[in-house]
RNA sequence: GGCCCCUUCGUCUAGCGGUCUAGGACUCCGGCCUUUCACGCCGGCAACACGGGUUCGAGUCCCGUAGGGGUCACCA
């Protein structure tokens, strides 16, 4: 049997970093097996634009390369892959449960079964409907039909014995049936509901392997009622502890963000993340534009195998060390027995550190490749490219070493793309290194004549030459690199000051000393 | 509240009866390197929820207790 997995999300307009996770688990399960991923969307209850509200996921799913071999955009023999274009199917399900008794017509009211539920709870009795309003026959459904009564239909679910699940990550899980309720599968305004949907879709489209979020634990013994009863076989169930808050146990939810922001490393993320959308003149909202939300990470330039490795370890491990995986490495290791029963904090902290990691493998030609469209974003470098950007580029790529942890943070370093007159000095800067210590200004000058007359630009020749005037000079090397740094960058911080000046060449550092003499001296 | 699930350092986790004075990773704290910032290197702090069993022996098995979480819709 072919391994068959899906994730079916509802088009909610953002793809969640928990959600990732799931369908991650479903991806690797069924591709390390030679199985095929089938994404779904689960629109039964959709009244808003679902194509719009999908945009986001499918493009999270294409931007983190989870390739799915049926579904949205590519087809497939079991389509079509939106439960509002199947609405048939689930009537054909749900008269076959009708006929066969196992489910029947409801005409109680919300009011009646709050009633009903009321008198339960002050009696102290866990509730169960008492079928007042059941209507199995034509005469019942036509005496209701005159009070006005409009139907819903309802599983008749059993009521003694129990349910046995056997689960892949919890093992043997056991439920009275007594303790279900009879769902309503079947609105009064006849569309389905999702319980009915996604057994009947499941098995039409040959799932083997239900692999979800631990949510849907307590909801499988009515899922498992339709199977036996439509005479479906049974898929193998395997129920993920959900990913939870930084800092807690509680579901990680897009909808608290504001809680989210009170834990440090969440809103230092969150923070990171904004000054490079600024910077790329994104306007970002803070509903998607957030660490829970998976464009969060593609708009500032992570890697999407560092996002998948985290998520990878979040409920999964190989053993004592291992933490690094490419993705060839988890294909060839993922098993759902190695999955953990605890529900996983999302740690940013962690994230982060994955990310830089994943970074500093990032060969050179790439890693200029990546940087690219975010300065053209930024509009620091047109488009296309003129021919000595790739050059220079690299050069500066180099020079950056391992500052450069997300792609957008080449923002960081604006000023090798700016103007010479352009460059804004960071005024704090220049006073605590050129207006305040003494002589600075004139060191710098003095400096700035040996720069002007070097014949040699390279770092090396650099280095030699301040080298050699710090000893002439009897000074400390810190009395005029820090000076020369903010001189050239307009910054405090930066790469080495000799890569600094031999990118941005003789003539353009002069020139920008000069600028900054000027401002240091009014 | 009923039902179900879960419980090892702050966080992610290893551990499937003796090799555990509990290992790794992230964070944090020291130190080194150093022209800044990163990187790198060295070192350190830090956990078996509790109580009963079973056993020669329990983090590991069983039962309770406590705590945490999920779910109880004409949502998915």
């Amino acid at each position: 049997m072919t391994v068959r997995t899906r994730f079916a999300p509802s088009p909610t307009g953002y793809l969640h970093i928990g959600g990732v996770r799931t369908a991650l688990f479903n991806w690797l399960f069924a591709k390390g097996q030679g199985g095929q991923f089938i994404l779904r969307v689960d629109d039964t209850d959709q009244q808003r634009n679902v194509s719009a509200a999908l945009e986001p996921i499918i493009n999270g799913f294409r931007w983190l390369g989870l390739d799915w071999d049926e579904g949205p955009e590519v087809g497939g023999n079991c389509g079509p892959y939106f439960q509002s274009q199947r609405t048939e199917k689930y009537q054909a399900a749900v008269d076959a449960l009708l006929a066969s008794g196992n489910a029947y017509r409801d005409f109680a009211q919300p009011e009646d079964l709050e009633a009903e539920r009321e008198q339960a709870q002050t009696a102290g009795k866990p509730f169960t409907y008492s079928r007042s309003w059941m209507a199995e026959d034509d005469q019942t459904v036509a005496r209701f039909s005159a009070e006005g009564r409009q139907p819903v239909v309802r599983l008749k679910m059993p009521r003694s014995g129990e349910a046995v699940l056997q689960d892949l990550v919890r093992g043997e899980v056991r439920f009275q049936w007594k303790r279900e309720q009879d769902h309503v599968i079947q609105r009064t305004d006849g569309s389905c509901l999702y319980h009915l949907a996604t057994v009947v879709d499941d098995h039409q489209m040959q799932i083997s392997h239900v692999i979800r979020a631990e949510e849907h634990l307590s909801n499988t013994p009515r899922q498992m009622f339709i199977y036996e009863k439509l005479g479906y076989p049974l898929p193998q169930f395997a129920h993920l502890p959900y990913v939870a808050e930084p800092g807690s146990k509680h579901k990680l939810s897009k909808r608290k963000l504001e809680k989210y922001l009170k834990h440090r490393d969440f809103a230092q993320l969150k923070q990171h993340g904004g000054s490079i959308a600024s910077r790329l003149g994104l306007q970002v909202e803070d509903e998607i534009f957030n660490p829970v939300i998976v464009d969060f990470y593609q708009q500032i330039g992570f890697l999407p195998d560092a996002i998948l490795n985290y998520l990878l370890l979040l409920g999964w491990s190989l053993d004592d060390s291992a933490e690094e995986f490419s993705r060839a490495d988890m294909l060839e290791h993922f098993s759902l027995d190695r999955v953990n029963k605890g529900a996983a904090s999302f740690d940013p902290q962690k994230l982060v550190a994955f990310q830089d990691r994943a970074m500093q493998q990032v060969p050179l030609k790439a890693k200029v490749a990546l940087v690219l469209p975010f300065l053209q974003q930024a509009g620091l470098v047109r488009k296309p490219p003129p021919c000595e950007t790739s050059p220079y580029l690299t050069q500066i790529i180099v020079a950056a070493g391992d500052r450069i942890k997300v792609a957008g943070d080449i923002l960081d370093y604006d000023d090798f793309f700016v103007s010479d007159q352009q460059l804004i000095f960071d005024e704090r800067t220049v006073d605590k290194r050129l207006r305040k210590p003494e002589g600075a200004v004139e060191l710098l000058e003095d400096f700035r004549a040996r720069l002007a007359e070097a014949t040699a630009f390279e770092p090396e020749a650099l280095e030699e030459l301040l080298k050699s005037y710090v000893a002439e000079k009897e000074i400390k090397i810190g009395q005029i690199i820090h000076a020369l740094r903010v001189a050239v960058t307009g910054k405090s911080v930066g790469f080495g000051i000799f890569e600094t000046l031999a990118i941005l060449g003789q003539e353009r550092c002069l020139v920008r000393i000069d600028r900054a003499l000027a401002l240091a001296r009014c």
